[in-house]
Order: C-alpha cells, then structure tokens, then sequence
RNA sequence: GGCGCGGUAGCCAAGUGGUAAGGCAAGGGUCUGCAAAACCCUUAUUCGUCGGUUCGAUUCCGACCCGCGCCUCCA
C-alpha cells in the first residue's frame, strides 16, 4: 500500500507522492525563540522529525525549510525588560533550541532560517499585496483584508460569509475594518525596534514570515505544510491567504497537523506545575531516548497524554529491543537458515512500513517490531535462530531504528574502557570457578555501580552499558 | 454557540461488519549458585451511554454524556 496521510485540508486520507523530481518540498513552523521549547512543542517537532524521516526511507528527497521566529510581541517585551538588543536575546534561545533538537536526535531541516534574515523579502511581499488590492494602512500598520480573498476558512472549515466589515462596532479599538484582518506589517510604538521601509518603518506581523520564506526557498506550492493542530486557525488560514493572493497558486497540496499533547491526564500549564522543558526532564535523570520514544509512540494525529509513568514504560520497552539486538549480536547461532522463520522476518518489515504508510501509524509499526522480536527470542531461547536468519533480523532493526532512532545510547559521562571491563569479567569468572560466588557476586555489584550490567549466558558471560 | 479531535483492560494504545494487536505494570512459573536477560501462563464475553440497521457492530446510522483543542498573534 502505498504512503498516505491525512490532509486537512481535504479532511481526507490521501495517497501521498511529491508534484516534480521525487522531492518533498515542505514548510513547518519552528519555534519562536523568546523562552525555552516545552515538551508540548517538542511533541510537533518529534512529529516532523518522523515524517522526514519516513519520506526519505520512502526514497523521496527532502526540501525542508523551517522559520525561526525571531522577532515578536513577547520577544520585543522582554528583550526590552532586559535591555538587550533583539539579537542577543534571542540568540540563547535559539541554540538552546537546537542542543534540545539534538538531543532529541532530531534532524535538522534543509534549511533552518531566522525571520529576520528575510525582513527585506517580507516587505516587497507586502507591497505586492497592496498594489493587489489585498491591504490597507491604519495607523502606520499594514493590514491583510480577509474580505479580498474568497477562500478564507477553507483550511479550518469556518465559514466566515456572515462576518462582514459593516457589522464591526469596535472599529475604533482595533484600528481594523473586520475583525479577522490580520497585521502584515506593525508600526512600532515607543522603544520598539523597527526596520525602515518602503511602507513605514515597523516590523513583520506573525504570519508573513511563513508565507515569505517558504515561497521563496521552495516556490509558489508546498508538497506539505506541517505545525500543531492550534496553528490551523489563524495561522495557517493567514499564510493560505497571503500566499495565494501573492502567487495565485494553491500554497501547500497536504496539509499535516499534530494534536495536542497534555501531562499527566491533564493539560500543560505553569500554574498547574505540569510545564515541562526538555531540560527539566534531563535534570529528572529522563533518558533523551526514552522522551523521544514516548514522544513518537503515539500517533500525531491523537492527543498524547505525556506521564512519567510512561516516560519509564518507554525506557523499559527501549531495553526490551536493545537487549534483543544485543542478542543477535552476541549468541553463538547454529549455523544455516530457519525458513519459516524468515519468512516471519520479512512479514514483520512488511507490516512495519505498512503501519508507517498508513498516516505513521507509529503504533502499528511499533507492534509489528515486538511481535516479531517475542517470536525471534522464542526461536533464540529453542535454539531454532539460526546464523543466516541473523542479518534480516538486524536490518528489521536498522529500518526501525532509523525512524525511531531510540536504539544507541546516549553517552553518559566517563566509564570504564571495554578492557578494563573485559579484565574485571575475566577476574568474576575465575571466581565463579573457584565457587567464590561471594567474591563473583561482588565484582558484578562494582560493575554495576559503574553503569556494567553482566549478564551469565550459555554461551559465556555477556555485558552492557546501563 | 461554530469548527475539529477523542472516549478500547491498572496505565499507554492498534484495529476490523464476523467475534479484541502491541508496550508497560501486577501475580504465578521455567532457567540461574544468586541475579540479569529471555520465555511461558494469568489480567477486556468486552470496546463512553441509549436506541436503530444487520444473520451478526467495538467497527455503520441517530441521539445523548464526558474529555481536549481552535475560534484575541499558544506546537
């Protein structure tokens, strides 16, 4: 079957193939970078991190641009607040976002791009609005006139026909003709940065940026548009109507949402106590694996209920697949080939990507892998796992692993070399030998103090890194 | 109120018009000098509630209840 995702656009699932040259030209909103990320935003980047992951495996190329929103309303107050200049406030928050993407084992795109860096581009956009007839000017800001494009609300499936501008009573409040009229471009006010242009000084509304950007690295339309699913409205309506009044082609052809993500049963919020960075998970002694697979395991279409009992169940059933893989690794396998059970194999691998195709349905892919990997220590255990069954079973591995990415290690700090170590086990079982199992006993205990689990198997004794 | 998503075992979660994947947790067992790892067995006659269609529905239709998101720049 072939890759599909859900569009939001259509509200359909829809067979998925990029418009020229086998390459995926796509647009996802980064962070805005006046604080650090939560794990809420880290749940849409994860998302992203997936979907890039399985296009290419899917042997497309990638063309990915995301925006770093580096220059806003709250960026501009508290840089303010701290007598910084925009630059240098939002330079700690940028690379701090990308150690978290890091960490995260999250891939960075093609191009990661600063919305300053297109101020310039931003402009020339708004005026091509303007002499189109799409903006009007109040009060040195430039605003976008919904009522000029007639698909506004086709994304978020609102119907905005009964709201017109006559019916505004507060006109004088929001300075704007309709209510839903969005800023392109905003006058500052008193201490604020702004940039001199053409159509006054100021600085970019929100949305622009995207439109911007996106038009300009990957052209008028977009393979796929990917955010969270708040994004939709207003966001993704503005960039759908800027765009396409600015090229008059459609913008994105798939439009791909991550739902929400809440903790503990309950939504993320500060006063809540439940507002978590990925540094404040780290600091919790949190496996960066075990987050990302908590992260992933949960398809990005249903809200994720994010709990620390399940950032241990994640990390356990990471060890249940690192164990299995060390196992092929290391057991000394009778030599020919299990055919029904290559054929289980090459089953697996096929429900694997059949889940992923499937709209990454990652917990369909998920159980394709441990089925097989229950079946496969089955076989080991019987001694039925012969030697050539082993490369199969190592690639299922490697094609799983190189979506979910939770298999290696993230490397603690100093540790005993592999020598060091192979001589301590020499050391236990010369002990074990001698029956001295109090002296064995003690050996692996030391070990185990310094992150080694040994483990007694038939064919010897084996040992890992905790 | 409008739009959207969802309610499946203790927790997370897949799924189909034909009789409930997978992970974690818990209890029992095999193996082991003891562990660890691994394996086996047990844990939903039942899929929010009530109706309807059907030979048969968790899966289709309707109503209702509950949770979550968006509808003032929040992933």
């Amino acid at each position: 079957m072939a890759l599909r995702f859900y569009n939001t656009l259509s509200q359909q699932v829809e067979e998925f193939a990029p418009a020229r040259d086998n390459t995926v030209r796509m647009y996802s909103c980064g962070p805005t970078v006046y604080d650090y990320a939560h794990i809420g935003n880290f749940r849409t980047f994860a998302f992203l991190d997936i979907l890039r992951r399985w296009l290419r495996a899917s042997g497309f190329g990638l063309d990915h641009v995301m925006n770093i929103t580096d220059v806003d309303d709250k960026i501009i107050r508290n840089a303010v607040a701290q007598h910084k200049s925009l630059s240098d406030y939002t330079a700690v928050y940028t690379q701090a976002f990308l150690d978290d993407c890091r960490t995260l084992r999250l891939e960075p795109p093609e191009h990661l791009v600063p919305a300053t860096r297109h101020v310039d581009d931003m402009v020339a956009a708004i005026e091509k609005l303007s002499s189109g007839g799409h903006t009007y000017t109040s009060e040195g800001s430039v605003y976008f006139r919904i009522a000029s494009f007639p698909g506004y609300g086709k994304l978020s499936h609102n119907d905005f026909s009964g709201i017109r501008a006559g019916a505004r009573v507060d006109m004088d409040e929001y300075d704007k003709a309709d209510a839903r009229d969005f800023a392109l471009w905003k006058a500052p006010k008193e201490g604020e940065p702004a940039w001199p242009a053409s159509i006054g000084p100021g600085r970019p509304g929100w949305h622009i940026e995207c439109s911007v950007m996106a038009i300009r690295y990957l052209g008028a339309t977009l393979d796929i548009h990917a955010g969270g699913v708040d994004l939709i409205f207003p966001h993704h309506e503005n960039e759908i109507a800027q765009s396409e009044s600015l090229t008059g082609q459609p913008f994105a052809r798939f439009w791909l949402h991550a739902e929400f993500l809440m903790v503990e049963g309950q939504k993320m919020s500060k006063s809540l106590g439940n507002y978590y960075t990925l540094r404040d998970l780290l600091a919790k002694g949190t496996a960066p694996e075990a987050i990302r697979y908590l992260l992933v395991s949960v398809p990005y279409r249903k809200a994720l209920n994010f709990t620390m009992e399940g950032l241990k169940s994640a990390a356990t059933a990471i060890d249940r697949l690192r164990n299995f893989k060390l196992r092929l690794e290391t057991d000394k396998l009778p030599e020919g080939l299990n055919q029904p059970l290559a054929g289980r194999t090459a089953a697996a691998a096929h429900q694997f990507r059949g889940g992923m195709d499937d709209d990454l349905n990652t917990a369909e892919a998920l159980a394709a892998v441990f089925e097989y990997v229950r079946e496969a220590n089955i076989a080991l255990d019987a001694g039925e796992f012969r030697a050539a069954n082993a490369p199969a079973a190592l690639d299922l591995l490697a094609q799983f692993d190189a979506v979910f990415d939770v298999l290696k290690p993230s490397v603690q700090g100093a540790a005993l070399t592999d020598e060091q170590i192979e001589a301590r086990v020499a050391e236990r079982t010369a002990a074990k030998k001698a029956r001295d199992f109090a002296r064995a006993d003690q050996i692996r205990q030391t070990l185990l103090d310094q992150g080694v689990i040994l483990e007694d198997t038939k064919s010897g004794v084996r040992w890992k890194r905790k």
